[in-house]
DNA sequence: TTGTACGCGTTATCAC
DNA sequence: GTGATAACGCGTACAA
């Protein structure tokens, strides 16, 4: 800055002003000015103007496993929205770990203006975030400890899949949960609630991670028992996918002996065989909207609260009525 | 810092040492230093101290489309890599735009130590990368711009698909490309030129994306000519996916009547019905690679060069000797 | 409209 | 082993 300053015959206080743009200038000036930046190829150092200003323009964003779909769509919409309004995007993914999680996100929070965050930290440790002391967005409730939040609702998706299978007949319905799992709980009551509503108990089973290769193995536990259930409601379409493949290879129908359904939509619910019923959580809508409102925060124009998206049935062919055909 | 030398009752530059740990103190004084900086919570300013050391401790990682498996494995490797070394990643999708792509770099790159890139930008834009003044990583051959790469062999990846193929007995060999992709050349020239040796003839058709909504859209052009193939090479796996689905759905069977196959072992692939033919371009360990390899770039520990990872064949059930049912 | 001078929070260099 | 102090490259009162 202080050879384009020389260059172009001005001090270098009207450079900075120059290239912020915050004033008009003489013509002469604005011309020396432009050629001086152009032949020196002068662009001003972001780490230098953050020390200043405070501001750094980048965005944290913390999930649990890009390798999720769901996780995959929040990044997508967060990414979009970032470059939409100017950010940067730091990326984490913790690995589903959270030891020394609390170290990790202080570190971030010096380098960030603000932080997305998915974490499975209990509620008690929720303070952390507020503790930080820059604007947080967290998928999951949390405002209660002064964190925006941001989520769809799981219990509302849970209602409708349970109705749904109810509706096509189905009585001794199952829950594939994932206790590990923030959103575990409303979804599980969701679907619990309203099939006792309808005189039926729940089954209740619990994979141990959210993955492919989890459903697969939660097969035997789940269909081999004495009481087959003819409907399973996945805690996620990765399990749902993992869960329907192995079943077909156990020599099950799906959906002729069981239904199966999941959450998420991801892109590939479309594209297995059957096609999945899942209900869409939104997730780049999510990640769009935990970056608009972080960036909201920033600015001062937003408090926290929490917020909430609607999320879709999606019927398709993996539920269906009983078939006649079928065990029952 | 001043505060917590003032507190501790030592200089600043003692304060700056210790929290660097190049030296050791005297009882007395580290005691103090440690309490100083408990009670007053203090931890240093990244941004200053890249000020004066010039490093960041960041790595850009600029990706086309994170909805991809294959970059989602990529993201994940280098991810991985990167807690362990102790940098964090700055993460950019550019959604398969390359408007703007060389500011966007430029912009980057003062914010990061280096950089690793996924792009699609022309062999002669590649100077752009040199001229950032960064280390670049990038994924494609590179190495004649000055700039290090990391790549999975295509071509030797097609050869083992054809190969396949051919021993199984088909002859009608299709390939179902994505002109637009950096890797798409050397896997249509590998197949190509196999099947050519074999006294066969490729067929070749494009798609318009690398995505399972084009493998759908692609169905029509290939299968329903008047010469269906009787194996189809998909230019990658979402493609492959995608074109099997519909191809299922237009009462085509897989692998009984037509085979096909992708790149990039999806974790997918193997959750498809029937469970997809495709051949493993290592996309976690070329992310892993690629920032080990950019790290030791920063380091001048390495000279550019250009590097590949062997690809491995996955035999799945989507492909199949012709069936006596089949059209032929 | 333009220039001067200070400060942002560190690390590095030199003395002691 | 420890302390002064000069950078690092900017933004911004304040004065002109």
């Amino acid at each position: 800055m202080r050879d384009v300053a020389r260059t172009a015959g001005v001090s270098i206080a009207t450079v900075s002003r120059f290239v912020n743009g915050v004033q008009r200038f003489t013509e002469s000036t604005e011309q020396r000015l432009r050629d001086a930046i152009d032949t020196l190829g002068f662009s001003v150092d972001p780490l230098a103007r953050s020390m200043i200003t405070g501001r750094t323009n980048t965005i944290a964003v913390v999930i649990l496993d890009i390798r999720n779909p769901h996780f995959t769509g929040i990044v997508k919409g967060a990414n979009r929205k970032a470059q939409q309004l100017g950010y940067n995007l730091l990326f984490v993914d913790t690995g589903e770990r959270l030891s020394a999680e609390g170290d990790m996100l202080r570190d971030l929070s010096r380098r960030v203006d603000g932080l997305i965050v998915s974490s499975r930290m209990p509620d008690a440790a929720l303070s952390t975030l507020r503790d930080l002391d820059k604007p947080v967005v967290f998928f999951g409730r949390a405002s209660q400890h002064g964190v925006h939040s941001v989520s769809a609702d799981g219990r509302a998706a849970a209602i409708m899949l349970a109705r749904h299978l109810l509706d096509l007949g189905h009585r001794r319905i199952a829950y594939l949960g994932y206790p590990g799992a923030r959103w575990d709980g409303e979804r599980r009551a969701g679907l619990v609630e309203t099939v006792k509503k309808a005189g039926c108990e729940a089954l209740l089973f619990n994979a141990e991670s959210p993955t492919l290769e989890a459903g697969e193995k939660a097969v035997g536990e789940v269909l081999m028992g004495e009481a087959r259930p003819d409907a399973v409601v996945c805690f996620n379409d990765m399990l749902a996918l993992g869960f329907m493949k192995q079943a077909q290879a156990a020599g099950i129908r799906i959906p002729e002996q069981v239904s199966v359904a999941g959450f998420d939509d991801i892109p590939f619910a479309r594209f297995s065989s059957p096609t999945l019923t899942t209900v869409d959580m939104q997730s780049e809508a999510m990640g769009e909207l935990a970056l608009s409102r972080l960036v909201e925060l920033i600015d001062g124009s937003l408090d926290a609260s929490e917020e909430r998206l609607s999320p879709r049935l999606m019927l398709r062919q993996s539920t269906a009525r009983k078939d006649s055909n079928g065990q029952y």
